[in-house]
DNA sequence: TTTATTTTCGGAAACGTTTCCGAAAAGCAA
DNA sequence: TTGCTTTTCGGAAACGTTTCCGAAAATAAA
């Protein structure tokens, strides 16, 4: 792999390397007859100016990097292609790498990014992130990072979100809508700031329609299909069904919605259920489940937009936090139902 | 952000910078102490090498370039997830692109890839990718590209595949010993090298165990889940139904799920199903689908070590083609069952 | 024609490393 | 002490660019 370089072209063209530099560069001072000719010889020969080089000199890598919790739900991915989109465009690489939901490996990535000399970073921080100190000064450093979905109050960057809130509130107001009056929600442990916003938009949701928030109403169950499950399985045990399910994801909806057929209970008809974050198993498994869904691709262009902003303007910035709007996906699963006496 | 420079650290320590670089690289020619001191002194600054500069000076960047398909399917992110675990322990970066299934698209990524320097490259070829020309050139240049799963046999390298033909043989092996006669193949277009193999493979259990191969017996149906569903209502509605159908992927099979149950037909009672490449879906849809698991994270292990001795060798190489082992998951979708007459 | 201005280009420094070469210092044997 | 080897370090070149500075050439103005 002997790779073609300016000199190389300098020598072939019996000029000296700052000219070829010019013509690749479209700098004023050269005349065009020259450029033309160089960058034709230049093509011949197969060359293409050094990133490696560039980056020493202009200090920034062109490359921004990219570190979610996981990989294997198609959210992450999904956002991952918006945040190519744009910057493949501007002649930006795109270093992606996965914390697997644990702390210290989020933090080795970043510091890994960092050490490689990213010119941003777009994160979305792991379960387990609760320290987060070193984000703290590379942001007051003036490192550019923009954080998604997992965001920290802590941290005083741009943010792009989501309306938890809002979303919950919708979702739960639609199980009222279609006449359900005992309604539970399934979330997962309360630290995590979105499951907090998505108890808020059910509470005030079942208060506005004057329903009952009893103790049982809100269940700690979890993000995998296991967790929902488990609860499920507890309720049907204890014989306390409710009318309506809002789960705190689809994984966990799924659990509910397995373990309920196995006892040979309907959905709709018995349970009604609701998912959260939907993923693409939502119109496949049977019945369809509803979901809330987030504009995966556009919170991965809106980051994206944000950071090349932050890293193209260099100077102050006013952090900004981005609201996405979702999109209540109604299926089968939550569909208004009378029941056969 | 201003980084601390091998300069600034040679000029607070007063020696030379070739004397730091030396602590920092464990070379044999410095005294134990400097060392110390030019470590500690350098952890108490922030100093780090510029791996840029590194990169420069040794005409190579410590990045792999990984170039898939699709990030839709959680296949190919376990599969990186597998690359990622070898080379990060090495200290490499994992740069990671997809081409959305076009051609155009992977050519562009990989010369992305070519032009930031990356060491080697791993590579699943897109479905359209019928000129492998420029790669042919690339491995002849003695660019270390490792190929995975979707393969040509016209690029002579490295390459970790799937028995296509042994596990479609077993697949469809299962299916006869379950006592379904007969039996369909739902495929993708001939052109791909493994819907050939998976498709010798059908034809070869069904001609050991003396069942007729008809006319109808191999559908050319598609990757997605629309491309099923077509052609199972097309069976459906000439009144054609095969006892079991074995699908050339999981959405394939899901696709044709769908259908059979709009139209009232029971599973496996009616026709049986039998998909490939296992996804999370196929134990979750209901049926649970059997199918073909491949070890995704070992092809990435795999892949990964192959090109990572063919980097660290540098000189010939023989090409390899190590053939890793899949899994038949049976569940409910083809189980065996009594016609209900 | 002479002078001033503009256009076009070459030379060299710089980015932050590593490594080769040579030299000073230190150790050792004679 | 002298001469030789070994240890330890500094200087400088090199990696492939971009850009500043200045100079030559071409053009315009006088």
């Amino acid at each position: 792999m002997k790779h073609v370089t300016i000199k190389d072209v300098a020598r072939e063209l019996q000029c000296s390397v700052s000219t070829i530099s010019r013509a690749f560069n479209d700098k004023y001072d050269i005349r065009k007859e020259t450029r033309d000719l160089i960058l034709a010889k230049a093509k011949e020969m197969g060359y293409s100016p050094n990133p490696m080089a560039k980056s020493l000199l202009k200090q920034c890598s062109n490359q921004i990097g990219v570190v979610v919790p996981e990989f294997i739900n198609s959210f992450f991915p999904e956002v991952i292609i918006g945040i190519q989109e744009v910057f493949i465009k501007k002649g930006y690489q795109v270093l992606i790498m996965q914390s697997n939901e644990s702390f210290e490996s989020e933090l080795e990535n970043v510091k890994a990014m960092e050490n490689n000399m990213v010119d941003g970073l777009i994160l979305s921080l792991s379960f387990d992130t609760q320290n987060v100190e070193y984000y703290e000064n590379l942001i007051k450093q003036g490192f550019p990072i923009v954080l998604f979905n997992r965001v920290s109050n802590k941290l005083n960057t741009h943010k792009v979100v989501f309306d938890d809130y809002k979303w919950a509130f919708f979702a739960t107001e639609h199980l009222i809508y279609q006449g359900y009056k005992k309604i539970v929600h399934f979330t997962t442990s309360h630290s995590l700031s979105f499951s907090q916003n998505r108890i808020k938009g059910f509470v005030d949701a079942l208060k506005k329609h004057k329903l009952k928030i009893l103790e049982g109403s809100i269940v700690e169950a979890g993000l995998l299909i296991s967790d929902g499950e488990r609860e499920m399985e507890k309720l049907i045990a204890a014989n306390n069904l409710p009318d309506a399910i809002f789960c705190v994801n689809d994984m966990c909806a799924i659990g509910a919605m397995k373990m309920l057929k196995k006892y040979g209970y309907k959905i709709p008809g018995d349970v009604a259920l609701v998912g959260f974050t939907e993923t693409k198993l939502a119109e496949l498994i049977d019945p369809p489940l509803t979901s809330v869904a987030q504009p995966t691709h556009e919170i991965g262009r809106t980051a994206a937009q944000l950071l090349l902003e932050q890293i193209e303007s260099k100077g102050i910035f006013v952090p900004q936090t981005v609201t996405l709007n979702g999109r209540l996906n109604v299926r089968e699963s939550s569909m208004k139902h009378t029941k056969i006496l």
